[in-house]
RNA sequence: GUCCCCAUCGUCUAGUGGCCCAGGACACCGCCCUUUCACGGCGGCGACGCGGGUUCGACUCCCGCUGGGGACGCCA
C-alpha cells in the first residue's frame, strides 16, 4: 500500500481535564476509521498551554482510553516535545515572508477588539505591524504572525458538510507565536497532522471554524492537507451545550457507574451514526461497519437511559467467564458451577455492573438488608406461621434439587390448601428482604437449606412482631 | 454583533422524488407469559419546524424565515 492511501487518524486531546463524552467520541471514530480501513490510529497530546495543561489529565485520558480498549499505533507524542520543529517551521515562514513580527501589546489588541464589535464588525485583529518588517531585536515582546490571504476565499472540503466556503476577509493574521516563544494550537496541529502524516481529521464541529485557518498556514506553508471530517457535537440531556451540570462526566465515571466498555462504545458509536436498524454491535461489527458516509450531520443528545439500555443488552450477552473478570473482585473466591448458576440467574435482571453485584450479595453475604415496605406488607401475623411450619417441612428437602424443594413446597400448599401465590412473597420477602428476585426454587437451591432456613425463620420472627 | 454548521416521534435514528397518511430503537402505557421482578412476545402513544417555489408528484431539490448549536483569545 502506498503512502497515499494508507489510512491515518489522530487523537489529539489537550491535557486541561478529563476525558469526557465529547472528547471519547472523536476518539472512537477516529479509531472506528482506522479500524475500519486497516489504518494507523496516532494518538497526541496537545500540552502547548502551559497554564493549564497537567500531568494528571493526561494519565486521566491514557486511563480512560486504556479502559475504553482504545489502542493507539503511534505516540503518546506530545507537542511540547516538538520546540524545535515548529520553531523551524516559524523560522521558514518569517523567511519566505508568510508571516511577520507584530509588537501590539494585549491591551490595544483588547481595545480593538471591542471597537470592531461595537461596531458590528466581526472582532479581529487588523494587520497593522504587517507589512512592518519588524526586526527579531526589536527590544520589544513580540509576537509571531501569519501573513494571511486579504482577499478570495479559502474553501474547506469537508467530508460530512461538502465545500464549506469561508471568506478571506473574515480571517485575520493569526498568531503562531506567543512572546515567549511558544508555538500556537492552530499552527501547531498543521505542523504536526503534516509531520505524522495523517491522512483523516476527524475531530468536533467546533473545529470547523478554525480549519480555513489552518489551510492558510498549510498554505504557506506548502504542504498538502490532510482529509477533514466535522463531526457534530454531544449536547445535554437538555439540549444544552454539555457542561458538568449535565452529562459532561469523566469516560471513567462510566466505568464506576458499572458500563462496559464495549456498550459505551456501541452507546457512543450509534449516537450519531447509524447502520439500518441496528442497536446492538459487538466491537468486531463496529469495527467493520463504521464508516463516515452515515454519520450525522446534526447534533444528538446525550442519554443516559439509553445507554444504560444498550448496556444491558451488552451485559446479558456477555459470557459469563469475562463478565467475573471485569467485576474485579465482586465474585472472588465462588466455585465455577455455582458461579455459572448465580450469574444466569441474576443477568437478565440486571442493567449494570454495579446492579450485577449488588445483587449477587443478597445471596451471598450472610446479612440482609430487609426494605420496610416489603416487611410490613409480606411478613406479617398471618403468615408467621406459615412460614415456620414451611421451614420444618423443608428440613427434610434435598436442597440440592430444585425439583425437590418445589414437591416439598407443594405437598404443603396443598395440605393447606393454598396457592403458590399466597405463600410466595412471603417467602421472597423472608429470603432476599424484598420483592424482587430470580424464581424462589432456583435462589433456595442457590442459597442451600441452612441459609434458606435461618431465613425463612428470621421472617416468620419479623412477622409476629 | 459578524461568520459558519444543523433541522423526521420526548430522545437516538431509517428514509437520498413516487415503495411513506413515514420504519426501527430507548422511554412511556396496555395485554400475554409468570410465584415477584426482569427477560421475551403482542399492541398502543408519538415526528417530517414554518412559508414560498421546482415537479405530474415532495420528508426527500432550491430560496426565505424561525429555532438550535458552534466560532470569533498571546485556550485548545
Amino acid at each position: 500500500m502506498s503512502d497515499q492511501t494508507q489510512i491515518r487518524t489522530r487523537f489529539a486531546p489537550s491535557p486541561t481535564g478529563y476525558l469526557h463524552i465529547g472528547g471519547a467520541r472523536t476518539a472512537v471514530f477516529s479509531w472506528l476509521y482506522a479500524k475500519r480501513y486497516g489504518g494507523k490510529f496516532i494518538l497526541r497530546v496537545e500540552d502547548t498551554d502551559n497554564e493549564r495543561s497537567t500531568e494528571d489529565s493526561i494519565q486521566q485520558i491514557l486511563d480512560a482510553m486504556a479502559w475504553l480498549g482504545l489502542d493507539y499505533d503511534e505516540g503518546p507524542f506530545r507537542q511540547t516535545d516538538r520546540w524545535e520543529i515548529y520553531h523551524s517551521f516559524i523560522k521558514k515562514l518569517l523567511d519566505s515572508g508568510h508571516a511577520y513580527r507584530c509588537v501590539c501589546t494585549r491591551e490595544d489588541l483588547d481595545e480593538k477588539r471591542e471597537l470592531m464589535q461595537k461596531s458590528g464588525a466581526k472582532p479581529m485583529y487588523d494587520g497593522s505591524c504587517r507589512g512592518k518588517d519588524i526586526p527579531a531585536d526589536v527590544g520589544k515582546p513580540y509576537v509571531v504572525r501569519i501573513a494571511g490571504p486579504k482577499d478570495g476565499k479559502t474553501e474547506v472540503e469537508d467530508l460530512l458538510r461538502g465545500t464549506v466556503v469561508f471568506d478571506n476577509s473574515e480571517l485575520d493574521d493569526m498568531i503562531i507565536m506567543r512572546t515567549d516563544g511558544s508555538p500556537t494550537y492552530n499552527f501547531c496541529v498543521v505542523v504536526d497532522d503534516a509531520d505524522m502524516k495523517i491522512s483523516h481529521v476527524i475531530r468536533g464541529d467546533d473545529h470547523l471554524a478554525n480549519t480555513p485557518r489552518q489551510l492558510v498556514i498549510y498554505k504557506a506553508l506548502g504542504l498538502k492537507p490532510p482529509k477533514f471530517a466535522h463531526v457534530s457535537m454531544i449536547l445535554g440531556s437538555d439540549g444544552k451545550r454539555l457542561s458538568k451540570r449535565h452529562g459532561a462526566l469523566s469516560v471513567l465515571e462510566y466505568r464506576d457507574m458499572g458500563i462496559l466498555p464495549d456498550a459505551f462504545l456501541n452507546y457512543l458509536t450509534r449516537l450519531g451514526w447509524s447502520h439500518g436498524d441496528q442497536e446492538v454491535f459487538t466491537l468486531d461489527e463496529l469495527k467493520s461497519k463504521f464508516d463516515l458516509d452515515a454519520v450525522s450531520k446534526s447534533a444528538s443528545r446525550f442519554d443516559l437511559e439509553k445507554m444504560t439500555w444498550t448496556n444491558a443488552e451488552h451485559l446479558r450477552k456477555m459470557d459469563n467467564k469475562a463478565l467475573v473478570k471485569i467485576s474485579g473482585n465482586a465474585f472472588e473466591g465462588i466455585p465455577g458451577e455455582r458461579l455459572e448458576t448465580l450469574l444466569e440467574m441474576l443477568k437478565p435482571r440486571a442493567r449494570t455492573l454495579v446492579d450485577l453485584a449488588a445483587s449477587a450479595r443478597i445471596y451471598l453475604e450472610d446479612g440482609l438488608e430487609y426494605d420496610e415496605k416489603s416487611v410490613t406488607r409480606f411478613l406479617t401475623s398471618d403468615t408467621a406461621s406459615l412460614l415456620s411450619e414451611l421451614a420444618d417441612r423443608l428440613e427434610i428437602a434435598n436442597f440440592g434439587r430444585k425439583e425437590d424443594i418445589e414437591t416439598v413446597f407443594n405437598e404443603y400448599l396443598e395440605e393447606k390448601g393454598l396457592k403458590l401465590k399466597i405463600l410466595a412473597q412471603p417467602v421472597r420477602v423472608a429470603l432476599t428482604g424484598g420483592t424482587v428476585s430470580p424464581g424462589l426454587f432456583d435462589i433456595m437451591a442457590f442459597m442451600g437449606k441452612d441459609k434458606c432456613l435461618a431465613r425463612i425463620r428470621e421472617g416468620a420472627r419479623r412477622g409476629r412482631g
